[in-house]
DNA sequence: CGCCAGGAGTGGA
DNA sequence: TCCACTCATGGC
């Protein structure tokens, strides 16, 4: 199936994002192919993308039958977890007018907001990530779903699905620490994975609500959900434009080393910062997130 | 060895 | 509302 491109688009910032040197168990970048999971109507589905004229091109691999429900859903799926729909000039402009930040535009220039489509996985993956190194936070990601996500062998590799929340809900926090989780980690993601089992929390009721302040106090009501993992849940997943993960040490980082910050505790000075990008502070972090890797090989 | 890492919960002032 | 303390473990 083809999915038309919009300008500004660079598939080789986005596979570099996919593949920055971390171990990632949820996709897999092969030469300027992309391998991802997805789960279809209750089916664990293998996805191949790669990059033609002004399209991308999906397919299932092994090949198989899609109906048209089940096409526009991988269709939707691959739409959202690249942002393919949205028009970054405006970004850019704004990126152009500060000295600081106007090289990004040519230097990750075409890199989307590469996001987390499925709300219990970035949730669980936010948990995951709190307070520890991300090599760490990969390598514990990798044994989990390993251990309970669905797998699919093709050409010799293995590929997973992220575990459901049925499953894990049903895991102990003892299963969970003898894979190095912290008790409180092990703790949040079961009480997580049971919020979702029993219909407590869903992407469709966070939708379903009012405002982007209404979902966030939804989010952090849940254990081991602060206002860090609401910020880039709805950054991640429900696309929220302005949303900023206050108090993230690797944003701190990357204005420090942009001369926005002397030190990390200027919280009025970034309040500042950030107002002049009204409406692409998302963006604005992943972007600043992007810079503390350097420029892509 | 010490400090840090894409934090969060708790309890006390 | 705002600190200080605690958790917990690998990476460098």
């Amino acid at each position: 199936m083809r999915i038309p491109l919009p300008t500004d688009f660079s598939f080789r910032e986005c596979t570099w994002f996919l593949d920055r040197g971390y171990d990632d168990c949820m996709q897999a970048v092969k030469g300027k192919t992309i391998f991802k999971m997805i789960r279809v109507d209750g089916r664990a589905l293998l996805v191949r993308i790669t990059e033609e004229e002004g399209f991308l091109e999906a397919e299932l691999v092994p090949n198989e039958d899609l109906n048209t429900r089940r096409e526009e859903f991988i269709r939707n799926y691959i739409i959202s977890w690249l942002d393919l729909e949205r028009d970054l000039r405006p970004f850019y402009e704004l990126l152009l007018k500060d000295k600081r930040l106007a090289y990004m535009c040519a230097t990750f220039g075409g890199l989307r907001l590469i996001g987390i489509v499925d709300l219990f996985e970035a949730l669980s993956w936010s948990i995951i990530g709190q307070q520890i190194n991300l090599t760490f936070a990969f390598k514990l990601k990798r044994r989990l779903v390993e251990k309970y996500g669905e797998r699919l062998d093709f050409e010799g590799e293995a590929y997973y699905l992220f575990p459901s929340c049925e499953v894990l809900a049903g895991v102990t926090i003892e299963e969970l620490r003898e894979m190095q989780f912290s008790r409180s980690k092990a703790a949040y993601l079961i009480g997580l994975a049971s919020a979702f089992a029993k219909g407590e929390m869903s992407l469709e009721m966070l939708k379903g609500l009012p405002d982007v302040e209404s979902r966030r106090a939804v989010l952090i009501a849940l254990k081991g959900i602060g206002i860090w993992t609401a910020n880039y849940t709805l950054m991640k997943t429900l696309r929220e434009p302005s949303s900023i993960p206050h108090g993230d040490t690797g944003l701190l980082t990357a204005l420090a080393n942009h001369a926005v910050i002397k030190d990390r505790s200027e919280v009025e000075k970034i309040e500042r910062f950030f107002k002049k990008y009204k409406g692409w502070e998302s963006y604005l972090v992943f972007y600043l997130w992007r810079s503390l890797a350097g420029p892509a090989a």
